[in-house]
DNA sequence: CTGAAAGCGCTTACAG
DNA sequence: CTGAAAGCGCTTACAG
């Protein structure tokens, strides 16, 4: 920076202004550093910014599996939105129980980052409480949060779009094929999607066949599992609604396998909207990743701004009707 | 930092030699220094340490589609690998033609990053050039590079052994179903499986019929397309070589809707392994992004400490038999 | 609109 | 083994 003060002629304050585009700075003398310091290729020290300054220009993610489809998704549409804005994404990945109680204990952020987005991760009041005090702006994306900005779908809801779904084309005996969380802490989404299943199947006045309720691992490989134990019950369902859609993937391969037809024998819809979903002619209920990590972006630069933060609501899902549903056969 | 060092009643080089673990300091001292550093919940600034010393502490990683499941393992890897050795990732999408270019003209990553990662994007001479001049060190990841070190599997014999299975089973009418880059600047990838798929032919002495070469875009999408093309020839192949599991599987549910049986008509033989090929049963050439992810990481470090770069070679692959392969039904 | 100077929190020769 | 001091490259009140 001192190279560009000397050639411009100006202190180094100047150029700093000049660069950061701050006001006190005469247009002819702003225009003539920014041309010089296009010319030596100069780029300001991050370090030095940021020992100076307050802000460090980056953001922390701490993400479960970012190998899934949905966290990557989320990680891009962050991504995106943090980058248009000049700030950089650092990235944690948070892989099994000890790792997290590791990262949360530590809390390795302080002065790295100066918020940090947490995503798919429902936090337990302590952790919570650790985040709080570590003195950045947090912002939970995937799922609802009390103490922290968060933004998320209304899984109660997207359940509810999905049996309902089921129960409009005459279907009675529904199963649900949950997944539990490899945490063994209560995982947000599966209690609420099983609340919204019971819900919609109360308010059109079907009694749940707890016989019909399997909570198995995730994943396709789970989905599979699942349905076999659902395939092996007294009293087979005429419909599945699965946590997910590839929790539904692994299920038609079972019923298939079984020699069950989708949908003529059973009916099949989850949550999701993977990529795959419209190659194998998955119903499910969409929801949107990518948009859903760039809002959580935007809700990041607001809370930076130090802005007050309108509270945007669920993100929204939509039911996408394909060929996996189909009325009842009986 | 000036706080642990008063109460442990010594100078903050002293409190700093201690917390790196550098040598110079008494163990009775470090222990003392450490246990303070622990109750006080203090953590270095890395923009201090970073201003000070020359490093960052952080390294980047430039990857051309994070939601996909190759790209996010990869990154996924090498985040595993780097944070256990107290690294920090900074990933940078880059998604389009625009923003590769952008990228590569600006190079934000001087003095912000000790080394560079790029995932899965074959660099052009220029782009290398520029690289070389950013004054980071490089590492290629998924692709290889001349001048750079680089972990890569070997395309052209991944295709061999797919394509080499295939022939071994006693097929002859082979079909390539290759992709194109978005891009339009040569994908290395495309090109060598498109070669290993030529010499596997070769020295089986099997003609390689061209009308039976199709280029079609990527993804499931791409790969139903290219099938339709196929199957919309005068003479129909007995099996296919795609260049993905996904594009296998959009290619399987082409054959499928127009009525061929897979494998019994036509056999179905990709590279990848990606989670959902074990689900659907597909034949594939195995590879293994996050354990790719993971060496490129330890090169990363090799090349920080400034060792030597044992040539790790190829990365290796290896053919996973299921479902989707048969003989040839005449 | 612009500059001189202090300071951000570390690390690193240089002494001892 | 330990400390005093300089310096890393910026930003920010404070003056002018």
């Amino acid at each position: 920076m001192v190279d560009v003060a000397l050639r411009a002629g100006v202190s180094t304050a100047t150029v700093s202004r000049a660069l950061r585009g701050v006001e006190g700075v005469s247009d002819e003398t702003r225009s003539r550093i920014l041309a010089l310091a296009e010319d030596l290729d100069y780029v300001v020290s991050p370090e030095a910014s940021g020992l100076s300054g307050r802000a460090t220009g980056r953001v922390a993610v701490v993400v479960h599996d970012l190998a899934a489809w949905y966290c990557s998704s989320v990680v891009v549409g962050l991504e995106n939105e943090l980058r248009a804005a000049g700030l950089e994404l650092v990235v944690r990945c948070v892989d099994d129980p000890a790792d997290r109680v590791e990262f949360f204990g530590t809390l390795p952020l302080r002065r790295k980052a100066d918020a940090l987005v947490v995503v798919a991760i429902p936090m337990s009041p302590e952790e919570q409480e650790r985040l709080a005090g570590a003195g950045v702006t947090v912002v939970a994306a995937g799922t609802h949060d009390q103490h922290f900005p968060s933004v998320a779908i209304d899984d109660v809801n997207a359940a509810q779009q999905a049996v309902n779904h089921l129960l409009r084309l005459g279907h009675r005996r529904i199963a649900l094929l949950n997944t539990v969380a490899a945490d063994d802490r209560a995982w947000q989404a599966q209690m609420d999607r099983e609340e919204g299943f019971r819900r919609a199947m109360r308010s059109a006045g079907v009694p749940v066949d707890e016989t019909l309720v399997v909570s198995w691992s995730g994943g396709a490989r789970g989905g599979a599992e699942g349905m076999d134990r659902l395939l092996s019950g007294e009293r087979l369902p005429t419909a599945v609604f699965a946590f997910s859609d590839e929790v539904a993937l692994g299920a038609i391969r079972s019923m298939r396998r079984s020699g069950f037809s989708v949908p003529q024998q059973i009916s099949v819809v989850s949550i999701d909207d993977h990529p795959l979903a419209e190659l194998t002619d998955l119903t499910t209920v969409r929801q949107d990743p990518l948009g859903l990590g760039r809002a959580a972006g935007r809700t990041v630069l607001a809370a930076l701004r130090g802005e007050e933060l309108p509270d945007v609501g669920a993100f929204p899902t939509r039911l996408v009707i394909r060929g996996t549903t189909a009325p009842p056969a009986d």
